[in-house]
DNA sequence: CTAATAGTGTCTTTGAGACACTATGGC
DNA sequence: GCCATAGTGTCTCAAAGACACTATTAG
């Protein structure tokens, strides 16, 4: 009964999103080591017991190694394990999502990710598109009752652009109003800089984006809200 | 780069619940070896590398070993690691729920389990505490857009004890139209035996409840169904 | 002034939920 | 007949969403 079964493997995936114009895409890198060598995978790697705290430590510190990006979005999206998915026996891998603006994966070099539309997933190494589809599926179902996309935007935007995200990540449209209803904000008071989603988590600054029309106020989002009911 | 990091150990544990009369109960058995001997613990496991197929097959042999149940609902729920959870080190524990109507319980030893209702939870060995709060959250949560409760129910059940369920679950009660209509019942289709909630998910019998009353039509689930809208 | 987009008031329709009425068994 | 619980029809009120109107900037 105390037999030492031998341990699997286990190591960190990381599903990187973000928002081109075309919609939601997808990071990956094309591996250069043995298994898959030359195949497109999901950044990842191994827990270093002694340094890692968490898992997640384990996951912020696979991305900072690869491209120095520290995401302010990032989940656990499930764990991946058998016998099969990694030809060199049992292992285990904890799957991470992560929301990264477009405009900060600008500071990465072109050649660590190819950036791959995610209803349109080429061959992946290890069960990786199976995690790609799940990551998907998460932030689609997430954002259909929270502020999830948020997190897809700069710091501070307008509820125009936070309208134009959910659009993307839903590929569907709706009128304005609409939009903000189901947001929850009421009436008047984004003006007035009282603003507040149904969650209390869109915040109004001060701030104005100008332009070749009515300045729009622009929002930031500390936290993730999630609303009462789903609504897309 | 090549350093071979040392493996974390890594297990798999179930939060085994139920539904008793006074809501919803979880199973505990007491640890009779180190670490933590004498502390009430989750049912787990390691993984068996030569055996197990997945992750799902050692939360399925794990319970099956300890009590001879098969749970009809079992769902990964979250995995939890890091270097504190175990005092022997760095350690991963994919963590399972499990549904199992009361009922099938009476087959198991009372020596086994000990059962305590989620509200009121004891000091647990490891972290076990965190993943019976993540577990009710997670049934909770998903009990108000899907179906999950029929799990808690024996193969067959009428309206009202579903409803009975779903009220256990969160602690709140409404009138059987309310409930019928959040199901997305039809009216005139319990009686008609095309009653079909919102997923599809419900399946009339052709059986029926005697009693000291009217009769009542007795329902059947085959898969989890999912609502369009949380609605509790 | 016009063009362009931001923000809001109003109306319609849908649907959630309470209530009360009818149905059908055991006694 | 009565009691008890199952199943359903109806009414009300609130929220979702479409549309159109007003507001504020640049040029």
């Amino acid at each position: 009964m105390t037999k030492a079964y031998e341990k699997p493997d286990v190591s960190v995936d990381v599903v990187l999103l973000t928002l081109a114009e075309k919609g939601l895409k997808v990071a990956l890198h094309r591996r250069a080591k043995e298994p898959y060598p030359g195949s497109l995978a999901l950044p990842g790697g191994y827990i270093h017991a002694d340094e890692d705290d968490s898992l997640e430590d384990a996951a912020r510190r696979t991305l900072q190694d690869k491209t120095g990006l520290a995401p302010r979005y990032l989940e656990q999206l499930r764990t991946f394990a058998g016998p099969g998915r990694d030809p060199r026996g049992w292992s285990v891998a904890i799957s991470y999502v992560a929301l990264v603006p477009f405009e900060e994966l600008a500071a990465v070099p072109s050649t660590v990710f190819e950036f791959y539309s995610v209803d349109d997933i080429p061959a992946l190494a290890f069960d990786h598109s199976d995690q790609v589809r799940a990551a998907v599926e998460r932030v689609r179902n997430k954002s259909s009752y929270s502020t999830l996309p948020c997190w897809l935007l700069p710091g501070k935007f307008t509820l125009t652009q936070l309208q134009h995200t959910y659009e993307a990540v839903f590929g569907e449209s709706v009128t304005r109003a609409t939009f903000r209803s189901r947001l929850g904000i009421k009436v008047g008071d984004v003006q007035t800089g009282e603003a507040v989603d149904e969650a209390g988590v869109l915040i109004a600054t001060d701030d104005y984006q100008l332009g070749n029309q009515r300045p729009a106020r622009l929002f930031r989002a500390d936290k993730l809200g999630l609303f009462k009911r789903a609504s897309w």
